[in-house]
DNA sequence: TGTTAATAGCTTATGACTGAGATATTAAGT
DNA sequence: ACTTAATATCTCAGTCATAAGCTATTAACA
């Protein structure tokens, strides 16, 4: 079980200048942070035998109230043609349905019917039980002081998409 | 664009309990962040035909040496057959090979060949830059106040994991 | 030594999701 | 009115990755 490194097998140094290093530590964190609560998030709704995406659709529903298609688009960061697909399948199972919108014929709203509306209301607080659980590591005040950075981090990361490859 | 709700397709409220309204809203806050600063490293891997699993690899493999593949799927967050996956493609690319392990004939190493290592060496500063620009809503102080954060979050998280759902 | 359990990696079936293009409708300009 | 562009959703082929089970090897223990 030890590693038999050739002289030509050492690894490549990190970057050296701090900027760069500091921003790559925090990628890692920021992403292992991330998908730790992810496996929480999605170990309590596989429970439901939802997938995450479904219960993204479920949940925008449920505190937003009918929405159009492109609108949970936007909200769920899913394609186009999943999100047809997820409204399909939950409609399918009768949690979601679809109407007209009556100012415009192309678009169509989706709406939680009673049994979606139902099945929310039972499962929705211990879902919410579950992330809190996992975020209990930070205290209230630190926690708010992670939104605040984070809410930085994420504006100015969403704004830099558009304006190319600019110097920040 | 009007939305058309009858009386009974009222939202449901947040939850009014504070810590956990509050847990909630760094949960979609923690989403948003990193899939904003996920977007600009894949954009910029995608530029050299890899996929973000591929590159993880290369990157690790970069950074701490040859390694066994179970311990490239730790640290890459990959399934195992999604590591073996993996492995191949970057194998047949000409980047990375398997070596035996002496000690245990079940095991086997990856490892960058000269031909990964100066495809990295040439494309990582690049990308390194690309991860600096979409951290750099955040001054270097607050990048350590967010990496503090997001740490302890983290090794909260992933402990929970383990001992099941107990109070916490 | 012989048996059982654990471990490393590979194979295969499966599935969720993306992305490009198609269709239907609306808006804008002439 | 007519043409062109923009928008909203849907269709569908392709892909990445997972999960369960398989083989080979090693470790544990009587």
């Amino acid at each position: 079980m030890k590693t038999t490194q050739s002289p030509t097998d050492q690894p490549a140094a990190p970057p050296a200048d701090v900027p760069t290093a500091t921003a790559l530590k925090l990628w890692v964190i920021l992403a292992r942070a991330a998908a730790s609560v992810t496996a929480h998030s999605t170990a309590d709704i596989e429970r439901h035998g939802l997938t995450p995406a479904e219960f993204g659709v479920l949940e925008t529903l449920y505190h937003k109230g009918p929405l159009l298609l492109g609108e949970v688009q936007k909200r769920t960061l899913v394609s186009s043609g999943g999100t047809t697909f997820l409204v399909d399948r939950l409609e399918k199972r009768g949690y979601v349905e679809r109407r007209l919108c009556e100012s415009d014929r192309r678009a169509r709203y989706a709406a939680l019917t009673p049994a979606g509306k139902a099945f929310m209301a039972e499962i929705f607080p211990a879902h919410a039980e579950a992330i809190r659980r996992a975020m209990s590591g930070l205290g209230l005040a630190q926690q708010r002081q992670a939104i605040d950075l984070l809410r930085t981090l994420g504006h100015e990361a969403e704004g830099l998409k558009d304006r190319g490859a600019e110097e920040g």
